[in-house]
DNA sequence: GTCCTGGGTC
DNA sequence: GACCCTGGAC
């Protein structure tokens, strides 16, 4: 077995005690996670749970909220005001009824990339969540905790291809490094000590940092 | 590469 | 008060 296979087995194992419980990790309503990925562009996820039930609460499903666009743009500002990036409210109007009226395939990550706002994290995400796509969603932090646990630099393109490599479940190794990323392995002063990655990690038997 | 946003966390 | 948050557009 690879030293990175091994990192991943101690990673799941890891996540499976201390992972964080999202909803949209777990649907397969598509408008839910859809929103919910949205509302996390540049967002913690503990205030974007918020948001994310307060316009479930007020349009539950996607033919709500796209019976009345101009209403809806409205609600949909006031929330993103709050949080930041209003700009937001706009992506996901547009695209959440371009999906709606089956404008795109939800399951193919090109299509859904044709959606302003949409790039290849969230489309990738959506599709993997929804569809079981296996493709891989990778964030700053999947590419940081990847590059530290190999000790070189991994770009987003190399940190697919190496997710896509482990043959496992893409989605749930995806969310388990972005809860480490997010409980250890952080920007700055990473808590090595306390991660179970350490001992298989390259940067944390390099240094002693943490 | 830079900008976008308010809010959480230290 | 600096740094960061499951990115994406330009």
């Amino acid at each position: 077995m690879t030293q990175l296979k091994l990192c991943i087995n101690r990673l799941l194992r890891w996540y499976e005690r201390n992972g964080r419980r999202f909803i949209w990790r777990s649907s397969r309503d598509w408008y839910i996670v859809a929103l919910a990925e949205f509302i996390l562009v540049r967002t913690r996820a503990s205030v974007a749970e918020k948001a994310l039930m307060e316009i479930l609460n007020a349009y539950p499903s996607s033919s709500a909220l796209c019976a009345d666009p101009s209403r809806a743009i409205r609600f949909l500002e006031r929330v993103f005001r709050r949080i930041g990036l209003v700009k937001r409210a706009r992506w996901v109007l547009d695209a959440v009824c371009a999906i709606h009226r089956g404008e795109v395939n939800l399951c193919d990550p090109r299509s859904l990339m044709s959606l302003r706002g949409i790039g290849n994290y969230i489309a990738s995400a959506l599709s993997s969540i929804v569809c079981g796509s296996n493709e891989p969603f990778v964030d700053t932090n999947v590419a940081r905790v990847l590059s530290r646990c190999l000790g070189k630099r991994v770009s987003h393109d190399d940190a697919r291809r190496i997710i896509r490599d482990l043959g496992a479940n893409v989605a749930v190794v995806c969310f388990a490094l972005i809860d480490l990323a997010n409980a250890l392995c952080k920007p700055r002063r990473p808590r090595c000590r306390d991660c179970p990655l350490a001992s298989c990690c390259v940067t944390a038997l390099s240094s002693d940092v943490g």
